[in-house]
DNA sequence: CCAGCTAGTTACCCGTGAGTAGGATGAGCG
DNA sequence: CGCTCATCCTACTCACGGGTAACTAGCTGG
């Protein structure tokens, strides 16, 4: 990034050196994880001294709340985004397998911190990431539930195995490097969940295969 | 566990020690995760002082990898076993079905260290989690390949995706305990890989919804 | 042009926890 | 009984890294 050696770094303006910072640390944490990362890295990577990162962020923690919050964040608006753009489920569970995919190529890495994150046993970052997971969940089950004779719990159940589908499927594709094309594997992972969940409303209850 | 305050530990034949060890490790970092545990924890859980560790172990690393591998063994000889148990493909989902919510719900917790590790970053783990995920798809993938259109690529990818499934809704599942019983959650499960999956023979290529 | 605030820096402190040195204790064996 | 060896202990060392104290440098308004 701005790694300027032994030089002073430049007067910024506060707001402009602390997006700086975020963005380094989401570079460092993302591909170190939490605990591999040091301060000290951080700051060298964004092209400034340690105790600038305190002057802006009060602990290394909250600094990686701030950036967890922010991939949540970005996560969950696909996520609505892709439910509210029609009414028709087959095209929602394809925009929703579109958004996660979308996530995980994201060059910054961010889905790593929301995935795989290395400091999921900090109750903070655990509350948030159940609290993330539970949501989208919730989110698809609503859809579920309505067109379906599943009730809510089970539904949200359903649903969280939809997620997985998707989320961990994208993961692996991205793993992967492009054996199969992006739209190939949207397609079928699309057609893998769709198809699971769709034959609900007809096949309930007891589905023995 | 076998926790005696302030007496010294009794002699106990080398390798019932060890076992002992690998045991209160084995609740330890599955609780608290490996960042969180220390040395001294668990040779306190074990009944026994640190040094104790070390004539068993070579390191804190080392102690965590060799639960890990019992951990992923165990997995996956129940993963084998669903697939072989059969060859009727609706059976074999079920039986995989029922093999990850046993391992998530085995009191001793090993899941945790295959499914949420938090030293993902070490690259001896994520060789050996990364090589697990990818035989068990594999294995999968194989069964899906041989009924199916899909290239071998693609049904590793596929394979991928319906094990995220699994492996997801079991681990909301047990978070949300028992809001839905294991039969029916199982039941539930299967129904939404099976009926992804099994669409496939009939549908492939493009199966827009 | 200097007073004073805001950025930045160097150089430190210090808690924590992995790993070890060296000594005590008990079980078996000649 | 007393030697020997494996087991277990107390009491350290030491590196690492989060966090801070105290100083410097550039901008801005009177």
């Amino acid at each position: 990034m701005t790694t300027a050696e032994g030089t002073r770094a430049p007067r910024l303006p506060r707001e402009q050196r602390r997006q700086q910072v975020l963005a380094a640390a989401l570079d460092v944490f993302s591909t170190a994880g939490y605990h591999a990362a040091s301060m000290d890295e951080i700051a060298e990577h964004a092209g400034v001294s340690k105790p600038v990162l305190y002057q802006h962020f009060p602990s290394k923690l909250d600094l990686y709340l701030e950036i967890l919050d922010a991939g949540i964040e970005e996560l969950m608006a696909a996520a609505r985004a892709a439910l509210s753009g029609t009414t028709d489920n087959a095209t929602r569970v394809r925009a929703m397998v579109n958004a996660y995919f979308a996530f995980v190529e994201d060059p910054r890495g961010a889905f790593r911190l929301v995935f795989e994150s290395d400091l999921s046993n900090e109750p903070a970052v655990r509350q948030r990431v159940d609290a993330a997971d539970l949501a989208l969940a919730r989110i698809s089950a609503a859809v579920i539930a309505e067109d379906t004779g599943l009730s809510d719990d089970e539904a949200l159940l359903v649903s969280s195995g939809m997620l997985g589908t998707v989320q961990v499927a994208a993961r692996r594709w991205l793993r992967d490097g492009d054996q199969v094309s992006h739209e190939t594997a949207a397609e079928l992972i699309t057609s893998l969940a769709w198809r699971g969940i769709s034959g609900f409303p007809l096949t309930h209850p007891p589905a023995t295969p």
